[in-house]
DNA sequence: CTGAAAGCGCTTACAG
DNA sequence: CTGAAAGCGCTTACAG
């Protein structure tokens, strides 16, 4: 069992002071005018016996700890697992490792979890704001550390964030469905008063009505609901049997939907639906007929808040400016959404 | 901007030594014969500010973080995540927090990793230890920190882990092909010396000999190859002709396979073939026939990790004795193997 | 050019 | 029953 190293043994074994191992190690060999023959020793020893120094008594002691916590619903689902992805590559270039973790969908978990960052002391934060926690961030927010948002952001709460415009998304696919011929098309969404929800129906609702079609909009609620998520689809689907189209506001919602469609399979009631999904994932290509897919460019999300998280944390300046970012989705078109055969 | 509060503020406040409030929070009051009074007052204080230890002094203190150290190929696999999810329960249960993270198969980030792991000080580690790893791992496991692998693990290094029986699960998954009347059964994996790799072939093996049918086995290799994974599939393919089922012995060759067939299927060659996975994940259920699949028990698998791993903790026990444990796994019967029909 | 010393916020052996 | 003080391993203002 090796001992650690630590700065003092270096500083022993070539009978200088700590002080100046401290400045060499931290790249101040220059600034503090210490001799190159003297830096070099230094280097030189600290690479032979690999020493490390102890993050602990550093972060200790400079209050920073170059980590950066990050907050969504649920890591594994493929949209944030894929900006969680660009994040860490990015943020390890700038010397930065991010904490990630997934709410869940549990106030209290959430609430834990920011717990869990303070504890950690994380010098920023990155998140997808769950519901309900709005007050949370607006106290962090007022202690100065950095927060960027992103997916979602509450409108009355001055920060920074990166989302995409969910209307034009949504406006978009709507009207691919009409181009090709659909005219009675259902929107399925969440019971839910988030922004990016509500948004992604405002833009189905435009292009519904500039074109004068039925408005088909079904809010599933998740939870306190008596009847389960593919209860209440199946029963939006009874009762509209005239759709010939549908919309999925997100990738979740999405595949309760192919579940619906499978039980009622079994019954020889699924109906025939051209169908798009919020999102684009995985399992929409390999499924059959593959799905049109609304993409978020996450790739650019991610190079967004990083560079904002980067200017705040360098900068340092706790002006009230803040940097708002909205990026565009992009449509794949795919068998799904196929010109409507008419007969 | 509110100001952390500390120990000291508390002690101050109530005219006693931080000796002595660190004791009550610490639990040590009765140990130390703290009177319940005073007890009271302390605890009812440091409720009403708030008061949170702060966890980078406690652990330079005493040199433990609660943390552990979660290390795997990459952690949106949904056989990793599922496993990463249950731990994480069970971890917070004891006091502990996990740090996950993926290698992406990169030996130097995988290196790299293990670097944050020890500068961060986690108390111990669980891992499904990637390939080239082995002498960083039996360094690690000479310095007495406790190490759990699961997944895969290396014949000749000692130490806990807990893995499944793989020759069984093809074994197994072999036989129901064989019982549902199929006779020429590929079976795809990768190029690699990985134990458990080597023992699903195995399973495989056995049983096809058992039946004196013909052996069909092909090596994907992912890397330093000229050709792509679906180039390779897709010869393997058309110069079998005769094959009616296949095996895929990992997810992600599961999924290459299915992204081969799409790609035949435009040409109008893609084979007519039983198919079953190691793994069970979303997408198999989905795919139209739905996949058969040999299923680990990932529950099992995490509650027995977190298990070792607390005993080890504890106990401090530093001798040699290593928990080895074996479990089944399951085949979840799908459509894809049904009975093979005549003609 | 370089070093002695204070201090980050805790825990704990020791003393009373 | 309780407290003064050392020490975990660093960084940095200050002094020379």
């Amino acid at each position: 069992m090796k001992k650690k190293i630590q700065i003092k043994d270096i500083a022993n074994e070539l009978n200088i002071s700590i002080t100046t191992v401290s400045f060499v190690i931290n790249g101040k060999a220059k600034e503090k005018n210490i001799s190159k023959t003297l830096t070099k020793k230094v280097l030189d020893l600290v690479e032979k016996w690999g020493y490390q120094p102890n993050t602990l008594a550093k972060s200790l002691r400079t209050g920073k700890t170059n980590v950066i916590g990050f907050l969504v619903d649920d890591i594994s689902e493929p949209f944030f697992s894929s900006i969680a992805h660009f994040l860490d590559q990015k943020a390890s270039e700038s010397g930065y490792k991010i904490l990630f973790s997934s709410t869940h969908n549990n106030h209290n978990k959430a609430v834990e979890l920011l717990q869990i960052f303070r504890d950690r002391h994380v010098d920023a934060y990155i998140m997808a704001l769950p519901e309900g926690l709005e007050q949370e961030i607006k106290n962090l927010i007022q202690t100065n550390v950095p927060v960027v948002l992103f997916d979602r952001y509450v409108p009355d709460l001055e920060t920074d964030y990166v989302v995409i415009d969910n209307i034009e998304g949504t406006y978009n696919a709507t009207q691919h469905l009409i181009n090709n011929g659909y005219k009675n098309i259902g929107f399925i969404t969440l019971d839910t008063d988030l922004q990016q929800m509500v948004d992604r129906e405002i833009g189905y609702e435009r292009a519904i009505k500039k074109h004068d079609l039925p408005l088909k909009v079904k809010k599933i609620k998740y939870r306190n609901a008596d009847l389960g998520s593919i209860a209440q689809m199946t029963s939006f689907f009874e009762s509209e049997k005239q759709l010939d189209a549908v919309i999925f506001a997100a990738n979740y919602i999405c595949l309760d939907g192919l579940r619906t469609f499978k039980q009622m399979e079994v019954n020889g009631l699924a109906p025939k639906l051209a169908l798009v999904s919020f999102d684009d994932f995985e399992l929409l290509e390999f499924y059959k007929p593959a799905i049109t897919a609304i993409a978020q460019p996450v790739q650019e999300i991610a190079e967004n808040l990083m560079k904002i998280l980067l200017s705040k944390l360098n900068a340092n300046d706790s002006s009230k400016h803040f940097k708002q970012v909205v990026l565009s989705t992009s449509l794949n078109i795919r068998e799904s959404t196929e010109r409507k055969k008419l007969g």
